[in-house]
DNA sequence: ACCTAGATCTTGATCCATTCAAGAAAATGG
DNA sequence: CCATTTTCTTGAATGGATCAAGATCTAGGT
């Protein structure tokens, strides 16, 4: 009685991995968990939200399973000059973000011209390109009306 | 005699220095022309560069020097993900890079749609935009036809 | 269900770019 | 030439990320 939970607890973050031929480990479950809850969250912020549900992930662990993560394509890294690694869930649409350079915050900008676009560099220098990543440098709302408010 | 030489032989990157209210020294001037002669060096490089000239410059010198030619605008910092600080001398022109992702080599790309373009993200969420910046992710000619000789 | 092979996690150390700190040396303006 | 202030030297510390070895767990086959 109550075995029958093994099988109806399959969550979307289990089939996600599955389907990327990863195996299903509790931390890579919490991982992905907490960067889909947290975006743009840094790694510490990850090791973080990971140990509310896992109390005893070693940071190791955290790394590993975000590397498998984004090798796989199942988030996305990204690190802004002056930043350390930030991880995001929203994958393939090739989108873009603004960051303000007060507090730091990050939000998402979908791509300006279409869907896989930006790929046109004015002189690619022969570069095969296959990625555009584009960053927008300024201020966020909050920072603009209160400009001594750090948080960063 | 001779002392007169000591007029003749202001650089331009000493006037570069003094236009932008910068005291001129040796670590300066051998930074500087080390930027202008090595485009998207990292700050190992640039040290490795100076001290051609300059035999004794520590290297907090030159983190320190790159930090004060940034903040002028003699320099411009760059930082792809997973690589340190590069830097180069073009700068005031809004231009953009292509890096290799098998060997690391950047290239300058004109800025696609005219002279401080860029600037309009699709939903810029309140943030005041004042830079955009833009990496071209891709494969050097080079990398291309040798797939195999990582010089990375 | 159990076992095995291979992947993943834990533990603990290490790396290295960058920054911090304090005092010595040098540059500018008077 | 001096005084003030900046800049440089020296040496240590920081912190994100990686390396390494062995224990643990997952997945697939029996």
């Amino acid at each position: 009685m109550g075995h029958a939970s093994n099988v109806s607890t399959l969550t979307d973050y289990e089939q996600l991995l599955r389907s990327s031929d990863l195996r299903v480990t509790r931390p890579r479950v919490a991982v992905l968990s907490a960067v889909h809850e947290h975006p743009h969250a840094d790694t510490d912020s990850i090791i973080g939200a990971v140990r509310q549900s896992l109390a005893e992930v070693s940071h190791q662990a955290v790394y590993d399973v975000l590397r498998a993560l984004t090798a796989a394509g199942l988030v996305r890294r990204i690190q802004p000059s002056g930043s350390v690694a930030r991880y995001e869930s929203r994958v393939g649409d090739n989108h873009h973000h603004v960051i303000c350079r007060s507090c730091g915050s990050i939000a998402d900008v979908d791509c300006a011209v279409g869907d896989a676009p930006c790929l046109h560099a004015s002189n690619d220098h022969g570069y095969a390109i296959d990625e555009a990543e584009v960053i927008y440098w300024g201020t966020c709302p909050n920072c603009s009306s209160n400009p001594h408010a750090h948080t960063h």
